[in-house]
DNA sequence: AACGCGGGGAG
DNA sequence: CTCCCAGCGTT
C-alpha cells in the first residue's frame, strides 16, 4: 500500500492546524514530554494544558520532583485526578535519580521499568522526545484506526489488528508528527461520540463512508461499584483528599473530615464506613497518615 | 480479562 | 443524568 498522499494530508494538516499546547516545541525537553505524557494519562489534554505550566514552576526538574513528599505532590496535582498517580510520578522521578543519573532513558525496556510508564507512554516519549520510529497508540489512535478500517472496537481481535496496523501505517520519518497529528483529530474530530466526519482531514475512512456497517460503540461497562450514601467510594476518597489539601498543615480529627465531606453529622454507621474502606484504601495509595491514638488524619508527609 | 483509581466537561 | 478522557498496576 502507498500511504504517501495519506501522511502528506496529515501532516501538512498538523503544520497549519496543530493544537497550541505547553509541552510542544520542536524540540521538546524530554521532562517536559514525560510529566506531560504521565499527567495527560486518562485526562484530558484541555485540562492538563491549564495544569502543566505551573506544575514546571514547582518542580522544573528531574531532580526538584524526584524530592517531593507525598504531600506536596498531592497538592500539585489537584484537579488532575487520580491521586495515587501523582506519588508515582516522584517515585518514577527517584527511580531515575538512582538508576539513571538523572537522565530519562531513550530506550524502550528502560522506560518500561519505571512506575507509571506502560507501553503508551513509553512509546510516546521515545516518539515525542527522543523522536524515534515507533508506532504509538492511545485511546485516540485506536479509535481512528478502528474507524478507518472499520474495525468492530468490541471484537478481541482488533487489539491485535490495529496493533498491526499502526506498525505499519505511520510514516517511518516523522512518527513523532503523525501521531500528535491523529490525536488532535482523535479529540476535535473522530470522537467517541458525535463524530465530526465532515470536517476529519483523513481522506478515506470505512466508517464515514458508511457508519452503519461497522459497530462502533465500546461495550457498556456494567460493573457495580461499592458505594455509601448513594456516592461511590472514590467519590468519598476524593472529597476526603480534597479537604486534606485545604489545611495539610494540620492534623484532623476524623470526625471533622467525615462531617465536612458527608456535610452532616457522622453517626456509628459513617465512622465505621470511614475506618474500615476510606482510611485504609487512602493509606494504601500512600496519600494519608492516621493516627489511631490521637484519631488525627493527614496527606501522608 | 477485569477491576480500582478522579474529577471535570460535554451532550 | 450518562459518557468520556494522550493508561497503569494489580489480581
Amino acid at each position: 500500500m502507498d500511504y504517501t498522499f495519506l501522511h502528506s494530508t496529515i501532516l501538512q494538516w498538523f503544520d497549519n492546524n496543530q493544537k497550541e499546547y505547553p509541552w510542544r516545541s520542536e524540540d521538546p525537553d524530554p521532562y517536559h514530554v514525560l510529566l506531560s505524557e504521565y499527567m495527560l494519562q486518562q485526562t484530558q489534554a484541555s485540562r492538563i494544558a491549564l495544569k502543566f505550566p505551573e506544575f514546571l514552576i514547582s518542580f522544573p526538574t528531574i531532580e526538584t520532583l524526584s524530592k517531593a513528599t507525598n504531600a506536596q505532590m498531592i497538592i500539585a496535582w489537584q484537579g488532575m485526578g487520580y491521586n495515587n498517580r501523582a506519588i508515582r510520578l516522584r517515585d518514577c522521578a527517584k527511580h531515575i535519580m538512582d538508576t539513571f543519573n538523572g537522565n530519562i532513558p531513550s530506550n524502550y525496556s528502560d522506560l518500561l521499568s519505571l512506575p507509571g510508564i506502560g507501553t503508551y507512554t513509553a512509546s510516546a516519549i521515545l516518539s515525542f522526545a527522543f523522536k524515534h520510529n515507533i508506532s504509538v497508540i492511545d485511546i485516540n489512535i485506536y479509535r481512528i484506526y478502528s474507524r478507518v478500517f472499520g474495525l468492530d472496537i468490541q471484537d478481541a481481535k482488533t487489539k491485535n489488528e490495529v496493533r498491526t496496523i499502526a506498525e505499519y501505517i505511520y510514516p517511518k520519518d516523522n512518527s513523532s508528527s503523525w501521531h500528535q497529528a491523529l490525536m488532535d483529530i482523535g479529540s476535535s474530530f473522530c470522537k467517541a461520540q458525535n463524530p465530526k466526519c465532515t470536517l476529519c482531514p483523513i481522506p478515506d475512512c470505512l466508517y464515514r463512508n458508511n457508519p452503519s456497517l461497522y459497530n462502533m460503540k465500546p461495550a457498556k461497562s456494567k460493573k457495580i461499584e461499592a458505594s455509601f450514601r448513594n456516592k461511590p467510594n472514590r467519590i468519598w476518597r476524593g472529597k476526603t483528599i480534597e479537604f486534606l489539601r485545604n489545611d495539610h498543615q494540620l492534623g484532623h480529627d476524623l470526625h471533622d473530615v467525615l462531617h465536612s465531606i458527608l456535610q452532616q453529622n457522622p453517626n456509628e454507621i459513617d465512622i465505621e464506613w470511614f475506618k474500615e474502606s476510606i482510611i485504609p484504601s487512602l493509606i494504601k495509595d500512600q496519600l494519608i497518615e492516621y493516627n489511631a491514638e490521637n484519631n488525627h488524619v493527614s496527606l501522608k508527609g
